[in-house]
DNA sequence: TAGTGGTCTAGACCACATA
DNA sequence: ATGTGGTCTAGACCACTAT
């Protein structure tokens, strides 16, 4: 690599750097075939198993995918092993399923304290607030607002028709990569307006989830507040 | 590689779980200093990079630890850096927190159906049935039940002064390391047994977890119902 | 100084997909 | 037949640790 005044870092996490400044410069798009091992390692005058070596790290992370004998394609949101990478809540003795979301609200307000502060913006900043529920098997299960930073997402706010996956429509309509993201979780009582939108009563026990999603440059780009009722479906974690 | 009558797996596969079985043997204890990539290589007639991608996919696993200019050793589930793969809790605005246990029960009893099906035992087979309170910052936070099976581990029932990390505890004793656990949370509400031994009123808001743990060989070893009371405490995760 | 793991290279061969 | 990623090898050099 002929760039990099300061080494510091070894090559193969240069040339990762690299390819993911790619990625959230929008030369690369999800679901593209990148170049070949061969050919990045001509262009970035290394050798091709340093280039495997980065490419194997993005695909560990999940952005990019290799097929043998086609190529290495850069990740879609939409793709089904991916769907449930974000979404932990899976119904009892059934199959993983993607909730379908019924909207309840959307605007532009300026950012609380609590809500500025994990996103890393002023009190009071424009912040869209999307409110919504979302059904599995038919029945509601997820109470939840989500905040994201109005500066960084045009038009989102009063947008009519948001999809029921909002990280493909992040991708799609501004090129933001949803990378990884944390999740707290306490457990709650339904309050009068949980009760109503889950269909429970109010008192009933709630798992609450506040989740803080990161791009690809590990900045904080929603905040997420979901209270999810557990009697048919519950949460589920691997630790390795 | 001289053995293995049918190649089906990678070498560098089939040189990991060559090594995974030094594990499960006994032959290479936690703590220990294994040999080096060379003397491995030598060993096992394969070049220096196929057991280097070996013991790296071992590393990712937890199953080793590397040291530049020292060695590799194998992990002890007292390493700093593992104590919190397995306990997910963390007090609100604190550093991560080992919790103390105070034992409440510890005795051999038939396994219900419920406790038998995920062990993978028959129904009434032996099993034994630990309970304690755990406490952080000197309060009770989680009111749990363990179940393993009373004939891989003779003398668990009964032993006094069963330690507060119990996965140490089943290294030491009986050479048998937890790879990997799947939980599963819901919430609950406190009952009168939980309002006593947590000090909170019944109807309290609870997460309850389900945690089935597994060994190297994949094979469930402790089946683990926690109640947690989440007021001054999270669970969290991370999503990638 | 010697031994270890960490990085980087170069090249051979295999398995798979496509034309 | 060609091009891709996947495996495997061999060897050079660097960075770190111990003696």
């Amino acid at each position: 690599m002929s760039d990099d005044l300061v080494a510091a870092k070894p090559l193969y996490a240069q040339v990762r750097d690299q390819l993911t400044r790619r990625l959230v410069s929008g030369e690369w798009v999800p679901g593209m075939l990148i170049p070949s091992e061969h050919e990045l390692a001509r262009q970035l005058r290394v050798s091709q198993g340093t280039v495997r070596k980065a490419l194997d790290a993005m695909t560990m992370d999940n952005l990019l995918v290799r097929r043998q004998g086609r190529g290495t394609f850069v990740s879609q949101p939409e793709d089904p092993k991916l769907l449930f990478q974000f979404f932990r809540l899976t119904a009892d003795g059934k199959e993983a399923e993607f909730p379908l979301s019924q909207m309840l609200g959307n605007a532009e307000v300026p950012a609380p304290q609590e809500v500025a502060e994990p996103l890393g913006l002023a009190e009071g900043a424009p912040v869209v607030r999307i409110e919504r529920v979302r059904l599995m098997a038919g029945a509601p299960v997820i109470n939840e607002v989500l905040w994201l930073p109005a500066a960084r997402f045009a038009g989102l706010a009063g947008l009519d028709g948001i999809p029921n996956n909002i990280y493909k429509l992040l991708s799609a309509k501004w090129g933001v990569t949803i990378a990884r993201a944390d999740e707290q979780l306490r457990a709650t009582l339904a309050d009068a307006q949980d009760a109503e939108r889950l269909g429970c009563a109010v008192g009933h026990p709630l798992i609450a989830i506040q989740r803080i999603a990161y791009d690809l440059e590990d900045k904080a780009v929603e905040l997420r507040q979901s209270r999810c009722l557990t009697d048919a479906v519950h949460y589920s974690v691997s630790l390795r």
